[in-house]
DNA sequence: AATGAATGAGACTTCATTCAT
DNA sequence: CATGAATGAAGTCTCATTCAT
């Protein structure tokens, strides 16, 4: 299990064959990515969950309502994962404001959260999303937190740096669309485009907005500084 | 035939018993976009594709051999008109490097692209696309393509520019990444990022990059030069 | 064309692409029974049938009520051709009793009649005549008037060789399980089981029987009398 | 499991919700059976099958693949009845084989096996064998062992009382030509042809072939024996 | 006469959900 | 708690039949 979440953090694993509810849930969230995944999400049916879990079908409506609702769970949990996972890096105290950028950069590429099983996962749901209200609060309700945080930042660094012409919305706006669309070239493309291409391309992005606050790596690893 | 709908709009006959079968075959994909969007790709059903396009549910399998080649066929109409768009900009002799790479840009946010009917179709087809090959095909075939001009491009340009320390290949990818994203963004913030915005932070990154090439728009705007 | 069948006697050949309807509807009636052949009566569509018919789809209707109504006139036109074929032996005024009877065996097992292709049909139409009534109705009128025919020569055979311990009706009665029972295993096990084997064991049985009128064929080539 | 139905017939729970599987599966090949004798093989659907049943539509699915899988395993069950049958008294030790012989027919012509229902559903197979050679493969794997046991037996016959001329292959040919011959009468003409008229004539047969072993049924009742 | 696109009832099949055990 | 047989609505697809051309 990846992560059995911020939801339940005192979920006690009980003895032998009960394992706790929070478990058991998780359990089936997760089979709910990998079924995504593999069948995609037509062809996810609660055979291929239950399957994947090792469960049988009739106990996903004790921990769902339903279907719908399992589904909405497990996008929940995924948008909080990523929370999560960027958020560690943001409430450290002692880090500057570009080290708390890079840090929502590598949250976003982190195997973790950017692993083609779980960004097919993401764009199934993305897909979607204009057919589903559900679907676009849950992702709205994260995604608003980032954008706040991730505009703060850049306007910290922007005024840090005196970037006077830059807009920090901007830069935030751009950096968004990086992160979604070099996901998508990894779920699409993995053997043409890797995380540590993204990460780098998103760093030459930094080094030619931010360029007192950030280094190009390719100017790290040729030794040509361009600046 | 390509593209029937667009390529012979106000051919023949086009309504009653006997409208042609290449007419009929491009208003059930019509009809597919439109379902896809509005039920998502799970909710999409022939009894919603027909039931959209007008006509009797038998229609389909006379046209279609099945759904899911309705479905290939939907996302190859997509990608074939997205290639038929760029490629217009692309192919005018007369133009120098940088304005085709902008009319690929232009064609990557015209309306008839990037509106949320279509958008929709396309996230909910990279949902799927992990989990069907066909997919992936087709998809790849297009992009490909693009991916390849693009590339030249942007070297023509590096290289008229002696932007030495600029990877061409480099700018492809972080433009290809570009695109998706804002795409994403303009899907599920329709009211917070438009077209606009994203041509205009496209140009923004290829100022940046080719500053001798492009002008950020935000100066022209605003009349402070900041180059 | 087999046999275009005593229905339409002077159908005549109309000139060019407007052939008589006789020929049209015979044409679908070959057509029908060369698809049960090959998909069986389950696998039939009037696809299939106009498709090997080389015809358009419309044009069953033309000829035939709809297809309840063709698969009925197959039938017949198949108890026709066979009624024919064991007439013409019947009919012919200076054979004898024991000749005619061979004349209705060989009837039986005459190539035209006895293939697989037609056994084939025959028998995918017994299997539908324990619910269909109008199947019964055709096929019992024919074999009625063979039964009383068949019956009245084993009388006359009979009674000229005086065996007066043999009941005619269950030699009658013998035969006619032979004929079908063997045309199942020429349907089912043709490489085991040919029409000759099934002329060959039916002299047999008649030699058996009626000692003083039919040989074993097994005696005349082997030149061993064991009567 | 071969044969659940007949084997276990009293097990354990056989209504209500919990019928075990295996019976489940043989209810539904009886309502096929009876569906097929009703409605023939092209009036048999999903829903004349499970309304027999007296079952939901649904459960077809749980207990067979398909309907393909449903009628292979209903021919299967009938071929392995059968067997069952003829094999009951073939095995008894101490019969001569003279008397397994007639056992062989009266299984042929037992109730539970030639009855109008099961003969309906035999020829509706045998119609759609030449097109499906899952059946072919059902019903010859079945037929060779009791060919081989019945040659078998008619050559013991043979040699025993020394009937020379006659080919115990051929007998049996012939007994399994009248077996399939007289069971299509009995289901075309039942009011004209019983199971005992069958079983009459082959009798009569077998006295005529192997004097010395059989006894003419017809002799027994009229005192006028001519052999 | 002939065509074949169109229709829609109904076939097979899937699958979310229920519920007795 | 857990199971999995059972249900039946709804999906996909087939196909006999119709009918404008």
């Amino acid at each position: 299990m990846d992560n059995p979440g911020a939801a339940q953090p005192n979920s006690v694993r009980k003895t032998g064959r009960t394992a706790s509810k929070a478990v058991r849930r998780q359990q089936l969230i997760d089979a709910t990515i990998e079924s995504i995944s593999k069948h995609g999400i037509t062809g996810t049916t609660m055979t291929t969950v239950t399957g994947i879990a090792g469960m049988s079908i009739g106990i996903v409506n004790f921990h769902f309502k339903n279907k719908k609702t399992l589904f909405e769970d497990t996008l929940r949990f995924l948008a909080e994962e990523h929370r999560d996972q960027w958020r560690k890096s943001v409430s450290k105290a002692d880090l500057t404001p570009d080290a708390k950028l890079l840090g929502i950069v590598d949250a976003h590429f982190h195997p973790r959260i950017c692993n083609r099983k779980k960004l097919s996962v993401w764009f199934a749901f993305y897909g979607e999303a204009s057919a589903r209200a559900a679907y676009r609060d849950i992702m709205s309700e994260i995604d608003e937190e980032r954008w706040l945080v991730s505009t703060r930042l850049c306007r910290e660094i922007a005024e840090d740096g005196g970037y006077d012409g830059t807009d920090p919305e901007h830069v935030a706006e751009t950096l968004e669309g990086l992160y979604d669309g070099f996901c998508l070239n990894i779920l699409i493309y993995p053997k043409e485009f890797s995380r540590e291409d993204a990460k780098t391309r998103i760093r030459d992005y930094l080094a030619k907005t931010f360029p007192k606050h950030f280094t190009a790596p390719f100017a790290a690893q040729n030794g040509m500084d361009r600046q």
